[in-house]
RNA sequence: GCCCCCGUAGCUCAGUAGGAUAGAGCGUCGGUUUCCUAAACCGCAGGUCGCAGGUUCGAUUCCUGCCGGGGGUACCA
């Protein structure tokens, strides 16, 4: 059987019913597109209620037009709607009802059940995936921890969007290339040098030594100003290659990873390419050399700069007054590496909002040299680099400051839920075999989807109360839901198959479900055409909702309408549906990157 | 001063390329389990969608102004 697109085939049907009804409508010049087929396709929306229909079109915009009230157009139309689709086809696909100004099409729910469910069960965890970006390259860059910084819960947002981008991106078939870029370089880790020859340690550091280290100096030197000084004079040595101070960077920068890896591996964050500021200590020159010959530099107080064409933007500092390069410099001549390894189609760098001015003056200088080199435009990095912002995680209405000391450590709230994880599952499941690792599943899960049950661009409040919630709109509530559904799998002891009767799911509850895994594929679109993870997410929370809503579902009798029944015939055709939920939710659990547990 | 983001139920948030009675969760109160995992489900209560105009058949959604919160605004990142 054909696959039927409901949508096409009901714009089409209207469109077709519009040109019967009103013969006349091309005698208005200009007017034709608004009654194609796809303009009716871009415009059909969901019903608010799904009991009035699966899409609904509004007719309010022809009032005028047609010279009639819209509820008499949507009479019309429907009529003629159906009168079409009964000549066409020989099973009817969907019935159009007029309901006040809207069109609805109440579809065929068995034959959107059988195709949902057929492909989903023969796709698996394909389902949902796409060739769009095939051949296409996109960079995601994110996380992008400070060397000698703990890695607080500002850069858990960071992390865990940009992860999950990458693995959203892959799954639309996109060739998606993750870029964790290390603070490794800059003016501060003069300070470090500074305060660890004046106060540290000679072995045995941590990281949260070395942030002690930090907060100090950058307390004293609001004091004492010769501590700038020094620590101008320790960058400028590290930049001219002295051994020493080298080799205490370096050492800086083991101690770092260390911990930064070890929080990696407990969240299952991948990166394909890990790189840092200092990567690019030798690239700089020949970038300032390409602004130079290209004119667009100048010298203003002491420093070189790129006086960018836009009264909004302040210019871009390349050098200042002491020769020392900017984190502006690094980025550009990473953007102009990056474009020439890899000549993606786009590249992301998932950073928070406060960097706005400074991506956008990045962004313009590139612009600005490619137009002064003449560069074609369809080889121009222009238009491609984008930066996907996101709002600041407070904690207690303040903001999270690295330098002000005011900061929670990530592995800190890690393992907090972890152990919360551990003790839940000892009072409500103590028999469970791998307790250590599902524990560790389930307060990553609660950690991760707090940050993804927001919209990026909001700011949110780091709260302990939410973050080790484990009810309600959260991670472990998904997951909870997906451990339900392989529990039914494990106790329904015959194969699923999706050779069932689809006309045993036709209860409002078996096709709201079905109703969500059909929109899946869109969804994912829609997620990364946003950037935005936080639609995967509340999908989630829907579909979820949706399924314990028939799980839990009761007969008339007051007792539970069970999944699994002495009807067999029943049964395995809601198997079949539980099986597509556990495929679907598993799925976009892992494009948020949260793990699935199958018992917990 | 100028620029950007945000302002929806007590709290945390969905909903916005304009559309049909504005939805969840948490919290309060009440109910559901001889157990297909109650980390769940059902119900009650809770709203001038910051305020005021404008565009429109229709605005939480678009435009303007104002109020409130946050961020940014050349030698930090």
């Amino acid at each position: 059987m054909a696959k039927i697109d409901f949508k096409k085939q009901f714009a089409k049907a209207t469109a077709q019913a519009f040109q019967t009804v009103y013969p006349d409508i091309f005698k208005k010049q200009g007017e034709e597109q608004v009654f194609d087929n796809e303009f009716i396709y871009e415009n059909l929306e969901k019903p608010k209620d799904p009991q009035l229909g699966r899409f609904a079109f509004p007719v309010f915009r022809y009032a005028k037009l047609l010279n009639d009230n819209p509820n008499e157009i949507a009479a019309k139309i429907a009529h003629k709607n159906n009168q079409l689709i009964k000549n066409t086809s020989e099973s009817v696909p969907f019935e159009a009802v007029a309901t006040g100004g809207f069109i609805n099409a109440k579809i065929n729910a068995e034959i959107e059940a059988q195709q949902t469910l057929e492909e989903i069960l023969t796709k698996s965890s394909e389902y949902g995936s796409s060739k769009k970006g095939k051949g296409h390259k996109i960079l995601v860059e994110y996380s992008s921890p400070n060397i000698a910084k703990p890695f607080g819960i500002g850069h858990l947002r960071t992390t865990i969007l940009g992860n999950s981008l990458r693995r959203i991106f892959r799954k639309l078939g996109y060739e998606a290339i993750g870029i964790n870029y290390l603070g490794d370089w800059g003016t501060q880790f003069g300070k470090m040098i500074v305060a660890y020859k004046k106060w540290g340690k000679k072995n045995k550091n941590t990281v949260a030594d070395l942030y002690d280290l930090y907060v100090k100096i950058h307390r004293e030197a609001e004091q004492d100003n010769k501590l700038n000084d020094e620590a101008r004079a320790a960058f400028k040595k590290l930049e001219d290659g002295d051994k020493e101070i080298t080799a205490l960077w370096e050492y800086f920068k083991t101690i770092s990873w260390a911990e930064f890896e070890r929080i990696y591996n407990l969240m299952d964050i991948e990166f394909d390419w890990v790189t840092g500021e200092s990567f690019l200590n030798d690239k700089m020159e020949q970038v300032i050399d390409r602004l130079k010959e290209a004119k667009l530099t100048s010298i203003s107080e002491g420093a070189l700069i790129v006086e960018l064409d836009d009264p909004q933007l302040p210019p871009c500092l390349l050098k200042k007054a002491d020769g020392a390069t900017l984190y502006a410099t690094r980025d550009l001549a990473g953007l102009l590496y990056r474009w020439d390894k890899y000549k993606f189609d786009e590249a992301l760098y998932v950073v928070g909002s406060a960097q706005a001015v400074h991506f956008k003056q990045v962004f313009k200088v590139i612009d600005l040299l490619e137009k002064a080199e003449n560069i074609p435009e369809n080889n121009r990095i222009d238009g491609r680099a984008k930066h996907i912002d996101f709002g600041w995680v407070k904690f207690g209405d303040k903001m999270m400051s690295t330098r002000q000391g005011n900061i929670i450590f990530l592995e800190d709230v890690i393992n907090k839920a972890v152990a919360l994880a551990k003790e839940k599952i000892k009072e409500k499941n103590p028999d469970l075999k791998n307790i250590e690792e599902t524990a560790l599943t389930i307060g990553v899960g609660a950690v991760i989807f707090s940050q993804l049950s927001v919209r990026r661009q909001k700011d949110v409040n780091f709260d302990w109360n939410e973050v080790l919630n484990f009810e309600g709109e959260t991670g472990p509530y998904l997951q909870y839901t997906h451990a339900r559904l392989c529990s039914l799998i494990r106790n329904y002891h015959e194969e699923i198959v999706s050779d069932i009767n689809y006309s045993l799911l036709h209860n409002e509850e078996e096709k709201r479900i079905i109703e969500h895994l059909s929109d899946f594929p869109e969804l994912v679109h829609e997620a990364a055409k946003n950037y935005e993870p936080n639609f995967i997410a509340t999908y989630l929370l829907k579909l979820s909702g949706a399924f314990n809503k028939f799980y839990q579902r009761k007969k008339e009798d007051g007792k539970i309408d069970k999944i699994i029944s002495d009807d067999k015939e029943l049964t395995s055709a809601r198997m079949a549906l539980v099986k597509a939920v556990q495929i679907i939710l598993k799925e976009g659990l892992y494009l948020l990157g949260i793990k699935a547990p199958e018992e917990m």
